[in-house]
DNA sequence: AATTAGCAAATTATCGATAATTCTGCTGAG
DNA sequence: CTCAGCAGAATTATCGATAATTTGCTAATT
């Protein structure tokens, strides 16, 4: 949420065009001219671009070497793939972290997931769902692999906020309780197995349109 | 080895910058000033700093905002996360790409395999290698996964480069020919099975001091 | 002797302007 | 009526110069 005021403003830019493109304020296929972004940030353009470089990185655009770059379409195909790169992934890390997790970080996820329920839209749902997972996945000691799954998360935001699926539920809390239960038991199989369904949920929910 | 001419001067600065981390002539933790860089090149600074994002991204060099870049360090437990993540991914590809797997890209991918067993140099054995792997992973229907296989790939091979193994052999063509004949089988789990713990490989050889 | 304040040098980040490339719309021939 | 080819316009990529920060060194103070 924030914007450290030490940021270099490229990186201010990748944060806030980050976000317009995960809330779908801008759409997919759309053309980021550097020249108007650089206007409307008040700055000049060579910042634009390193901030396209980042977020290309995230696979949040495309772009072409002298044709502009373009917001990323996610077609259902890319949604579901990123769900089960996440899937892998996170399986990956959990397998990791389930000997490091302490009672008070599982207490923490469970708050979590308290928040996520008590969540009246997608957004502050989406962050409480964040902070779970990155709560159980964190003492893995993997950071780059923390960062990918981060990345993935972001990509998959975009499909809950976007206009397709039908309207907003909050249905994953008993996959977060099944999970933490397991990991409190120490059975690490169990929890990865339904933590690998659990983050495919997004791909399989059916669409509004 | 391509550099397309018409690729971006940032783009094959970038491209050249890899290939000198990848191949151990810049050192872990060795600071690259854009400034000289850009010299070297005949450019100036900015393509330099979009360079550096790229191999940001792809986890070659770490950049921490006004203190410049440094060539990402790789203990060997930032070489064992690696393989783990590369072992988790290319399952799933393979998952994928199982069922369109056609028998001209099994005879393609054994003979990559073949180049390897009369690979001389390690720089050669990898070509083959990572020809291999995309060669049966690529009918996966999966762009940002492979993307990221790409970049897994090219973060083990510095590992490969490094000093630090012992000395030069190429003992995979087994495991290579054993997914294969599982492949040829159509048994996709013993196949992925192979996979996973030849990927880790890299990340389980003795150093050398 | 150690620690910290302050200056000087080096380096990074940004800007405004220029060169190179792609895109657009038109014209004219087939 | 369609399509190839060609200005002109728009946009991207790069450059050289400037502003802002960090770093290293010196010196003063405790």
């Amino acid at each position: 949420m924030p914007a450290a005021t030490d940021d270099t403003i490229a990186i201010r830019i990748g944060k806030v065009l980050a976000e317009r493109i995960i809330a779908g304020v801008l759409e997919p296929g759309s053309r980021l001219g550097q020249d108007r972004i650089a206007e409307e940030f008040g700055a000049s353009h060579v910042p634009v671009r390193e901030a396209f470089r980042r977020l290309e990185a995230q696979g949040l655009v495309v772009s072409e070497p002298r044709r502009g770059v373009r917001v990323a379409g996610f077609s259902m195909d890319e949604v579901k793939e990123v769900a089960e790169m996440r899937a892998a992934l996170e399986v990956l890390a959990l397998r990791h972290a389930a000997a490091h997790l302490t009672k008070a970080l599982l207490d923490e996820a469970e708050d979590a997931t308290s928040a996520g329920d008590k969540a009246g839209d997608a957004h502050t749902w989406d962050e409480a769902n964040r902070t779970f997972h990155r709560l159980i996945l964190s003492p893995c000691g993997m950071p780059r692999l923390l960062k990918s799954i981060d990345d993935l998360h972001r990509a998959s935001a975009r499909f809950l906020f976007s206009g397709w699926r039908a309207e907003w539920e909050a249905p994953t809390d008993r996959d977060h309780r099944t999970i933490l239960h397991a990991l409190r038991a120490g059975n690490v199989e169990t929890a990865t197995s339904v933590l690998a369904r659990h983050v495919q949920w997004v791909g399989k929910v059916p669409r509004k349109a």
